[in-house]
DNA sequence: ATCCCCACCTGGCCGC
DNA sequence: TGCGGCCAGGTGGGGA
């Protein structure tokens, strides 16, 4: 579901909240999530405060006053709600809630139709924690420039597309991003990564025009509060609007929204994902 | 090493 | 109204 604009955008909402709560009774249901909970899970983290909560990548990260950290990920279809324990209407229990946590003034339901989100926990330096980190550039770094980007693809002979979504490479971007960013640069979804940098390894336009426009995007999506698609609300429900600005995802046979192109967008899959494209706008 | 492909799930929608 | 098929913001792990 969420990429890093949606992620971003519910870690702001957890933060506004929930820090300096702290973790009275925790309740799992039975069904696993796409890894077993760790078995300590809900003594762990009893008892204990939260000190920060910080995104990396699509990841959201709990740190807690005896030093262990909640990583958690929302997969495809995982939300979070919040609820002050005021308002008691809202406490019924729905469908693929998973992970309730019982704080001192709010409620905060873990809900995953698809479980194939996790919740995991560790008491090792993020460092040393192996699905955090071999994570690449943060999009919105300073060291996620052109530069930096064509030393890495220069031997890639991978499709672009594929590269841009390669978290080892870059941290954060999915499937509707990378179309949207890749629209706006003109990059067609059928070069290779390699084919965007010269013989000198140097960033050709095109990967410039590629860093710049994911940088840009990210930065309007966040703003909007991420695009609500099916499942994905902020944590108090709101729905974000990044989706009105779509220019190619899911807009397969509709008219290119460009300026004097009047082709049509098309979907392709690669990598067993949709690419969506203009065969107008994005050939080179 | 590098790249690709599958499996993991539920649910919504579309066509018959 | 029902059923089958297709589709969905991801990614770890294993095979080629």
């Amino acid at each position: 579901m969420p990429e890093l604009p949606e992620v971003e955008t519910i870690k702001e909402g957890l933060r506004n909240s929930l820090i300096g709560q702290k973790i009275l009774k925790v309740n799992l249901s039975k069904k696993k999530l796409r890894f077993p909970y760790d078995k300590d899970f809900k003594r762990s983290i009893s008892n204990k405060k939260i000190i920060d909560i910080t995104r990396r990548a699509k990841y959201i990260l709990f740190s807690l006053s005896n030093g262990f950290t909640i990583i958690s990920h929302l997969g495809m279809s995982g939300s979070y709600r919040i609820i002050e324990k005021s308002e008691k209407r809202d406490l019924k229990r729905l469908k693929h809630d998973h992970v309730i946590i019982n704080l001192e003034d709010f409620i905060v339901i873990y809900n995953d139709p698809r479980r194939f989100g996790y919740i995991l926990l560790t008491n090792k330096p993020l460092s040393e924690y192996k699905l955090i980190n071999y994570l690449g550039f943060e999009p919105l770094s300073k060291d996620f420039n052109a530069e930096n980007i064509a030393k890495v693809f220069h031997n890639k002979d991978r499709n672009i597309k594929n590269a841009l979504m390669d978290q080892k490479i870059i941290a954060g971007l999915g499937n509707i991003y990378v179309c949207e960013a890749m629209f706006r640069a003109k990059v067609s979804p059928f070069l290779l990564a390699k084919d965007l940098v010269s013989e000198n390894l140097k960033p050709k336009r095109h990967l410039k025009e590629l860093v710049d426009n994911i940088k840009i995007i990210i930065r309007e999506a966040i703003n909007m509060g991420g695009s609500s698609l099916r499942d994905y609300t902020q944590t108090d429900g709101r729905m974000g609007y990044f989706q009105n600005t779509f220019d190619v995802y899911g807009r397969e046979g509709k008219i290119c929204s460009s300026k004097n192109c009047s082709h049509l967008i098309m979907r392709i899959i690669q990598s067993n994902r949709s690419t969506f494209f203009c065969p107008g706008c994005q050939k080179n």
